[in-house]
DNA sequence: CGAGCGCTTGATTGAGTTCAAAAATCGTGG
DNA sequence: CCACGATTTTTGAACTCAATCAAGCGCTCG
């Protein structure tokens, strides 16, 4: 049995490969652990993985000129994060990743991409839905950002991210949403007291 | 001769496509005038389009609940602008675009985009490669949205659309910044006074 | 058990909004 | 080309949401 079966149901229903294809590949791609607060990259060298949570969580950030650290990503198991923009362009990557939970990481680089592109047309085709997919979730991030009250933003956090707003810390929650820690526990009392959950 | 020398230069310069190529090229696509203010898409239909600006600008913005217009981005000439993730998943597009300038743009549908994928690997490299830079941008921007100030987010617009801020009025350009129109005329009022330009 | 971290609460400050009105610019028809 | 109305930009004053500063509480982990 494969040491990871959120990694495996993903390959077989969420990437397109068929057990034949998986057979196929020329190798698996690593599974890694990491311990809460440990980082899988930082910003600086060039970001040539792709990350694949098969179990805990996942936090992409990184440090602006103010020393704030605002947060791009939460990536929960079965969700993917990376900077392939990095790889991609191979330069420096800005931003950071670190393990907010105990978790393991299946490390899949541009090797095995390519193997399971050439291997399989869904594979590829998935791929690219999924970075389409990627920029409509951006683009609605921004909208919010330009338009929507902290509070709205943090429903909308909620929405995103099931389940999830006890698992991460609240200043993290607070700097996923651009606010301080204190508003975000202000609009939260504020919430509690509409009677909300 | 063509009638769109800049959309040509693109083809040559930027998507790849030899002269060769383009000669075998089952057709090319339309070029079609838009008076300013005209809309090229409204949000509702899907969006099977992608749009190269010939000359003139185009804005894209979606209308939020409050009946804010958040602008997502501006085309100046030989940018291209579309809402590629409607086409791709067949949905809805929740965007508009419009003219902001009398303006000359080449359409191209996904008819085009597939011929010349099929033509040329490196017009197919190269799409994939903009739309990560394109989420390499949109990243920057949420960046920035999330921790700086109007005065910092008005000076990046400034460099990453040079000479537009003439061209486009300025409660556009506060819409884009996600600041109101009286907000924007305090920071470049301010911006002048410390000796800015 | 003590130190440190995260969360809350309060008081104050400040950046940006809202509302209102004047000044400047643009567009269009005569 | 000018004039007039409409839109855009500027300015002012009051206000609001969120930031900052500061203190206190509770929990966890060494």
């Amino acid at each position: 049995m494969l040491p990871y079966t959120n990694f495996t149901t993903y390959l077989q229903e969420k990437a397109g490969l068929t057990d034949n294809d998986i057979t196929q590949l020329p190798y698996l791609p690593a599974l890694k652990r990491f311990r809460k607060g440990q980082s899988l990259v930082n910003s600086g060298p060039v970001c040539k993985d792709i990350f694949f949570v098969e179990k805990g969580l996942l936090r992409q950030y990184t440090i602006d000129e103010q020393g704030k650290e605002p947060i791009i990503h939460f990536a929960p198991e079965g969700w993917i994060v990376s900077d392939r923009s990095s790889a991609y362009f191979n330069q420096a990557s800005e931003y950071v990743i670190d393990a907010i939970e105990d978790s393991e990481v299946v490390m899949m680089n541009e090797a095995f991409i390519n193997a399971a592109s050439e291997l399989s047309k869904t594979f590829r085709e998935n791929n690219h839905r999924a970075l389409h997919n990627h920029v409509r979730q951006l683009q609605k991030r921004i909208v919010q950002l330009l338009s929507a009250t902290a509070e709205a933003r943090y429903l909308a956090f909620l929405a995103r991210y099931p389940n999830l707003c006890l698992r991460v810390p609240q200043w993290m929650i607070a700097s996923y949403l651009g606010i301080t820690p204190e508003s975000l526990s202000r609009v939260r009392k504020d919430l509690a007291r509409k009677g909300f959950k």
